[in-house]
RNA sequence: GGACCUGUAGCUCAGCUUGGAUAGAGCAUUAGCCUUCUAAGCUAAGGGUCGAGGGUUCAAAUCCCUCCAGGUCCGCCA
């Protein structure tokens, strides 16, 4: 039962239709409040006549059966809710069905024969999380990994390995950064390189065999090495159709950007204007050079997903340093006629710095993803050790908790913002972490097999201020779905999780599940079970294992 | 110079979408809690001009304006 969507009714009822509802800070004054003042602005009239005439109204309607009673506290109508009912209803499990709505989510999308850094993990794991949580509600989902796996930085790549010939075969990723930065470095002092390698390009482009070899081997080597970490992180994509993939279908795109009149020429280059749509900076869809650049690539994608999904909705979680490219990216889009440029949508997250500035790549400053989960599962074995030196497969559950506490940290505060990187408090497993909801999870699936009694919810026998407490907030998952989808933002799950995880843990400090009285063993078995179940569905949804043991 | 994002406790962050009762967590500090269900836990204390100033409102961390600080971007990288 929808308490709050009860009460709303109750309250329309009496003629009011713009309803809030809040939870009191004080439990003592109710379950749920409505605050009178709107109300009494627009009737003109004090607050305080406004909450006593409607409590009264309401405390004789038959249709309030679960209210134990309506107070007016001051300006503030208060509902109390029947303890029972309210247990009861925390014991319902919400069902989604298909709604027949279709989402893209391209995420993740790093760049071939650059390694994996910690950058690209906020687009992996906040992209993941919200494709298990679309579909959880009933939303068909297309995960996309948009792979850089084109563009002049190839040519670059190419120029370098002609002038310097290395042998790649080992560890081909560190050695392909390593001839990218050397480039970059060089190029500092010898600007003819850059010409270079935009030449390379240009040859790969227009199909030159040696070139396109050479990219076919760098791709292949650098997926086989993302295929592992997606492994470990949970994540799959139901397309990789990289940068590449659009190709051959830019010309058709940019005849129709010439058609419809949009583009002109601008010091040899071909720009689409977009002052009219409120962006002063032009879009390039073609570089003086003839090359393409990677907004042709996007609007090509773009074009060409509506075409093969039908989308109800696009999203690209990608770093909010790309803000501008998709606002132009959305805005040429509409100026070609496309209504649906309307349900795209930029998912951007902030980025990790270093305290002392930001990464780059190109100077070779990078945390690999790798060496991150590495010395995550690393702690997380040393500490399963230390604690708990019986536990069987502590191998795989040190992977499911040092990966876990990775993800979580990532996913915890809202995407907007920069992650300052550091390797302690992405290392630590206490407190707000994954490992703390992980070891609440684990130690609820603990007494559910010491007791061995078949839980048996009565709500009846719940009646203390923690298993009340426990049972709103069991209550408040199907809102927090909701607000994880209009927001687009995963953290609002992470803290609901937490904020499950603290109460549950105040309630078995304070009470013995296991004991004597055995009808009410079985009725806290049955809410620890409930809680476990949600914490483990939550976490999954997360990308997170939650072990039985740890 | 322009655009967008961020600014809340010593540190890291929730809360802002939808204004409402005493602004919440975690870390760190201090004092407690393991002969009983996993102490990766729990309880309590101290710690706040919610960046600053104006405005709207009965009521502002929340909405509007100005300013300040940090970040990002501002045509041929993505």
């Amino acid at each position: 039962m929808d308490f709050k969507a009860a009460i709303a009714r109750l309250l329309e009822a009496q003629g009011i239709a713009d309803v809030t509802l809040e939870v009191p800070p004080d439990s003592k004054l109710g379950d749920y409040a409505f605050p009178c003042f709107p109300l009494a602005k627009e009737r003109k009239m004090a607050p305080q006549a406004i909450a006593q005439e409607l409590a009264a109204k309401i405390a004789t309607d038959p249709a309030a059966d679960f209210l134990e009673r309506v107070a007016a506290t001051g300006p503030y109508v208060n509902f109390f809710i029947k303890q029972t009912a309210l247990v009861a209803a925390a014991f319902e499990e919400p069902e989604y069905q298909p709604n027949g709505k279709r989402v893209v989510i391209e995420h993740s999308s790093p760049n071939i024969a650059k390694p994996f850094g910690i950058g690209h993990l906020r687009s992996t794991v906040i992209g993941g999380a919200l494709k298990r949580v679309y579909e959880y509600a009933g939303w068909e989902v297309v995960g996309i990994n948009h792979l850089g796996d084109w563009g002049t930085q190839f040519g670059k790549l190419i120029a370098a390995y002609k002038r310097w010939p290395t042998d790649i075969t080992e560890d081909p990723i560190k050695k392909l950064l390593e001839l990218y930065v050397r480039f970059h470095a060089e190029a500092e002092k010898d600007p003819t390189l850059d010409d270079a390698g935009r030449e390379e390009f240009r040859k790969l482009e227009a199909g030159d065999p040696e070139n396109v070899a050479l990219w076919k081997q760098f791709r292949e080597l650098s997926l086989q090495e993302f295929d592992r970490i997606y492994a470990r992180l949970h994540v799959s994509f139901e397309s990789t159709a990289g940068e590449a993939f659009y190709n051959d279908k830019m010309i058709p795109v940019l005849d129709e950007l010439k058609a419809k009149g949009l583009t002109e020429e601008d010091e040899g280059a071909l720009i689409v204007r977009l002052e009219d749509m409120g962006i002063q900076t032009p879009a390039i869809v073609l570089k003086s050079d003839g090359a393409t650049i990677y907004a042709t690539r996007d609007l090509a994608a773009a074009i060409y997903r509506k075409k093969e999904y039908n989308f109800d909705r696009m999203l690209y979680e990608v770093g909010s340093e790309q803000t501008l490219h998709f606002r132009q990216l959305f805005a040429m889009l509409k100026k070609m006629g496309h209504e649906w440029a309307e349900d795209c949508q930029h998912i951007a997250h902030g980025l990790y710095r270093f305290d002392t500035g930001k990464m780059s790549t190109r100077k070779g400053q990078v945390i690999f993803i790798e060496d991150v989960l590495q010395q995550a599962v690393e702690r997380s074995l040393k500490t399963i050790d230390q604690k708990n030196p019986d536990l069987l497969e502590k191998e795989m559950v040190a992977e499911q908790v040092g990966i876990g506490a990775v993800i979580f940290f990532d996913l915890r505060s809202d995407r907007l913002k920069d992650i300052v990187f550091d390797w302690d408090e992405m290392l630590d497993f206490e407190g707000e972490t994954g490992p703390y909801v992980q070891y609440t999870h684990a130690r609820l699936c603990s007494i559910l097999r010491k007791s061995g009694l078949e839980p048996k919810a009565n709500p009846e026998l719940l009646m203390t201020p923690e298993e009340i407490a426990l049972a709103r907030q069991l209550l408040a998952f199907p809102d927090t779905i909701e607000q994880v989808i209009k927001n687009d933002k995963p953290h609002i799950l992470a803290r609901h999780l937490l904020d499950l995880s603290q109460l549950v843990n105040s309630f078995y400090q304070k009470h013995r599940i296991i004991q004597d009285d055995k009808d009410l063993e079985r009725a806290r078995l049955a809410l620890i079970e409930k809680t476990a179940a949600r914490i483990e569905l939550g976490l999954s949804l997360l990308g997170i294992m939650a072990p039985q043991e740890m």
